[in-house]
DNA sequence: GCCGACACTTTGAACGATCCTCGGAGGCCA
DNA sequence: TGGCCTCCGAGGATCGTTCAAAGTGTCGGC
């Protein structure tokens, strides 16, 4: 028994082959009573249309591809994992596949993009963990290469369609979450790799305080997104008199809170960044990034860009939301 | 400009299409001339074989099919996430793409390869997550879908294809760490979820001590894959009087060490299972699985079936490494 | 000078789905 | 009854590649 097409089967049940593509693609465009046969005998022979037919007639893969984002070290590493997911997801969702490539570098990520496109595999693509002064974007609409981009132009004039966390107004709120505890002297703990991320994350905090640039850094460290170089962070703040700390990611939180837990310090807050599993499970108030909204937006942008390729790209903000673990 | 293609490319060239072919096919078969020549042209003209065609052409999608694993909570989460990377990697190398899809059931995920191998989108499969009882495997040969297991066949027979690694081999060489440090009371900190990896890894604990069954109950706690959950076990193992732990992962090893260092207790030692960034950012020693070497086995077991489907299948059993974190 | 051997190269025919054009059946109105 | 329109379906052409088979040209041997 071989695999049926669309030729045999319509052979079988005495149509044409158009009328079986017709009932597939435009079930209105066929009589009831012939639509019901052609649906039985699909359903019956477990026909499956041939996406590479499909997509050698239609020059469309129905295909997105998303660089495997290397691996991250911390507990938050996780997070381009899951935004990933949702991606897939919201994908699927709207029928389309996705392929997922290794590359080392962004200028590799480009490279295959082109070659994944060029030979008919995908349609467009999502890039992520854009970076100050990130060439991919221009790259890719050099190659007219259609994309979406999670993260905003840091930097540049146009970018193209991308969607974004904002992470200024999470740190703000987590500030002002902890200042309606009581707490008054707040510091930050962020990261030390110049990221353009970390750099909005501390912003939100240091404008919801309003702190002088000799308060502010007094109250900010910057180190790695290590458990270790968190603990050691919080440790000096804990010395400066600091009672609550905002921290740019779960991994710097969590290491902050094994410190507190450690000194038993009941009077003192920590939040983190990210929602991961561990904060959560250690009831760590944390500013969640809203990744299936993300996802469905991104996708969103992209179909359009792809639907109307005139159309101008959009930037779209969307904001976090604090766990605060209460209720 | 449009998108060049084969036969556009030969007659500028004034060659026929099967010559560009042969020359991105079979080298060996064209003049040197006539070779250099084409590659020249391929190169100047950013000519891509259409995936797409090629598929049709030679029912062959060239691409592999891999379920996005779902979220998992706990540090260890990413484990099945760093596997997809290696996997990924390894397939990219023998110019296999890699398509994800999301599932939320074993049956559904059959589902979905059936689809992607039914319409041509794939040519075979990688399933992840074993279980006791998974019924996958016999679903899969049912509908003679390729595929390789990254797990063995917990209680069947004939399984397929397979991979796995020894954690009972991983576990007992953790236990003989610890003794060779001088501890004499180790405990084990396991899963109570009845995951059949869970019991590999205690019973490689306990078959190196060499325990009785009522040393051995007193000296296993079971609970959940958590931090809170492994940080308490950890408080009861050391009223028991334990002086050393194997865990079962590095969720938990982390619990348990945290426990440790909480309570300063220097001649304690603790072990995980994983080797994850956290652990390795603690200098916690943990029990690797060389996932990058299970991916290469994996894809060879797989495309040697692809190559010959009458094939018997095979299983590989791959020995884990012991980081220490010593010089 | 003819033949076969050999090394390349070309040509036609698939692979399976969809677009496009066209034809037949039936209904409606004059 | 004839003309016209609508609704469905039929068949050819097409997407870009590769296989199979047939076609060129060159050379040596007899």
């Amino acid at each position: 028994m071989k695999k049926p097409t669309l030729a045999s089967l319509a052979a079988e049940l005495k149509v044409s082959r158009q009328t079986i593509s017709n009932v597939i693609n435009f079930p209105e465009r066929v009589r009831d009573e012939t639509r019901a046969r052609v649906e039985a005998a699909i359903e019956r022979s477990g026909y499956r249309p041939s996406a590479a037919a499909r997509a050698l007639r239609n020059q469309r893969a129905m295909a997105l591809g998303m660089r495997l984002s290397p691996m991250r070290d911390g507990i938050s590493g996780a997070f381009m994992d899951s935004f990933m997911r949702e991606m897939v997801v919201a994908a699927d969702r709207k029928g389309y596949r996705t392929v997922v490539f290794p590359a080392l570098t962004r200028v590799e990520e480009v490279e295959r993009l082109a070659e994944l496109l060029g030979s008919l595999a995908i349609d467009a693509c999502i890039i992520t963990d854009t970076w100050t002064d990130d060439d991919r974007p221009e790259r890719l609409q050099a190659a007219d290469i259609p994309f979406v981009a999670f993260g905003r132009p840091w930097g540049r004039e146009d970018h193209g369609a991308w969607v974004d966390v904002d992470g200024r107004a999470g740190a703000a709120e987590a500030t002002r979450f902890l200042v309606g505890l009581g707490h008054e002297l707040i510091g930050f703990i962020g990261w030390s790799d110049g990221s353009p991320v970390g750099a909005d994350r501390k912003a939100g905090w240091e404008q919801e305080l309003g702190l002088s640039a000799a308060d502010a850094d007094r109250l900010v460290i910057e180190c790695d997104d290590l458990f270790e170089a968190g603990a050691e962070a919080m440790e000096q703040l804990l010395e400066r008199g600091v009672t609550a700390a905002v921290c740019a990611s779960d991994t710097l939180a969590v290491a902050a809170e094994t410190v507190r837990r450690a000194k038993g310090m009941t009077d003192v807050a920590v939040v983190g960044f990210d929602d991961t599993t561990v904060s959560r499970a250690m009831g760590l108030p944390s500013v969640r990034q809203p990744v299936d909204e993300v996802a469905r937006i991104a996708l969103d942008l992209l179909l359009a860009r792809l639907a109307d390729p005139e159309a101008p790209s959009e930037g779209v903000l969307v904001a976090p939301v604090l766990e605060t673990r209460e209720g």
